[in-house]
DNA sequence: CTTAAAACATGACCATTATCAGTTTTAAGT
DNA sequence: ACTTAAAACTGATAATGGTCATGTTTTAAG
């Protein structure tokens, strides 16, 4: 549970910023940041954007995590990726001057700030280590994605769970993974009841523990090698 | 055919620069671009870069087609990517510092330039116009690739060739389609057979028309229908 | 503490699509 | 023009995984 306190926080000492895109920035610029962004609290399933509209600004997630979403033309949600605290999110729209191709929206209860639009691209234009970080960003995206194309169009349902639980080992760090079935079926690509079933599967082969929502990677070995790689 | 001549290109009258990141230079900067680039001739199928390596420095089609694709476990190709006459690639790794993520080669004999990573990173440093090019150009993609995961993951092996027919009528323009069964397979993502199979439904259904290797549109309506939205 | 709703789980069924094993056609080189 | 290899195609078969229907558990709200 996040303390209301929680809701304030300061840039200089928010533990995400070191890990973040504005981890090398000096203590004026931090000092600077903090002036420009504001804090709020999200609870549960809160959306930060929708696809279709146009951004307004950054989000950089203080606390918490976010899911990154597209909807397929039946509604289901795909889930491209998972932000946690450290992250920044929502800026690829405000390049391409496209409104956004996805949305977000918060999994857990967090604390996200947000830096409006001419602020950031300002900071940007002036400030070539913040330029970079962001244009490492996005290639470094842009790269595993293709991975990811090539895991949904080449890889068994089987293998990708596998392949997904390992990423979503390393988001959760010391955390137990905390996916609804739901979400963790829109994130691997496949139907709720085969995602189940499946995770049945791996508990009964001693790979993962299911603590109710809760779960935990017990055979990391194991995963690896159904991931192939 | 490709006269022997087409090797030599000179950016000044490169019909392909217009539309490319370097359609907005002005003269001087067009004759410090020529002075930096080498222009090449490929035959088909000939590699660009590859998976795994380090980039020294990016390519820019004057001619030809060249398939972007990464090596599933079972070295089965996905194509993420077909580029045409003036895009831009290979840039991707470059900035993330990590080896390439993704293959090239060229798809038909093709007219490729070079220009070397120091001469291409500087333009960037001094060029602001370019450097928001690129970094539109990486967003957008990002954006693509959203899509193409949602694709994946929830259409049909029908309806992603009905979407991919669409996408290659884009990139062919003028000419006809032209792409081995294989090839088309590893864009939409499915096993040889299944591709020809449905190709063969799609012809009978008068949607396209099959010229042996060559392929036409002449329905767009109903694969705008099958593709969904 | 109760109750309704959401999330989780399981079974039965079948359509889609991959795989394997071939045959025919096309293209490329001598 | 002939030879050969690669590409295109066809058919049969099987399994992966989606869908629907239904029951159970968990969670959240009053």
């Amino acid at each position: 549970m996040l303390e209301k306190s929680h809701k304030h926080v300061t840039c200089a000492t928010c533990s995400a910023r070191k890990n973040s895109l504005f981890g090398t920035y000096g203590e004026s610029e931090v000092i600077d940041l903090n002036h420009e962004k504001m804090c709020n609290y999200y609870k549960k399933n809160q959306p930060l954007f929708v696809e279709g509209s146009f951004p307004r600004g950054v989000f950089c997630l203080n606390q918490g995590k976010v899911k990154v979403f597209t909807r397929g033309d039946e509604g289901k949600e795909q889930i491209i990726h998972i932000a946690k605290a450290g992250d920044v999110i929502g800026f690829r729209s405000m390049f391409s001057g496209e409104p956004y191709k996805v949305s977000a929206s918060t999994l857990e209860e967090s604390n996200i700030c947000f830096i409006g639009k001419d602020d950031f691209l300002l900071m940007m234009e002036s400030n070539p280590i913040l330029r970079n970080g962001i244009i490492k960003e996005l290639s470094k995206e842009l790269g595993d994605r293709a991975q990811f194309i090539t895991n949904m169009a080449q890889k068994s349902v089987r293998e990708r769970l596998a392949f997904s639980l390992l990423i979503l080992e390393e988001i959760y760090g010391e955390e137990e993974i905390n996916l609804t079935r739901e979400d963790m079926a829109n994130f691997v690509g496949t139907a709720t009841e085969t995602l189940i079933r499946l995770l049945k599967d791996f508990k009964e082969d001693e790979i993962i523990e299911i603590h109710t929502r809760k779960l935990q990677i017990v055979n990391r070995e194991k995963l690896l090698r159904i991931a192939g790689r």
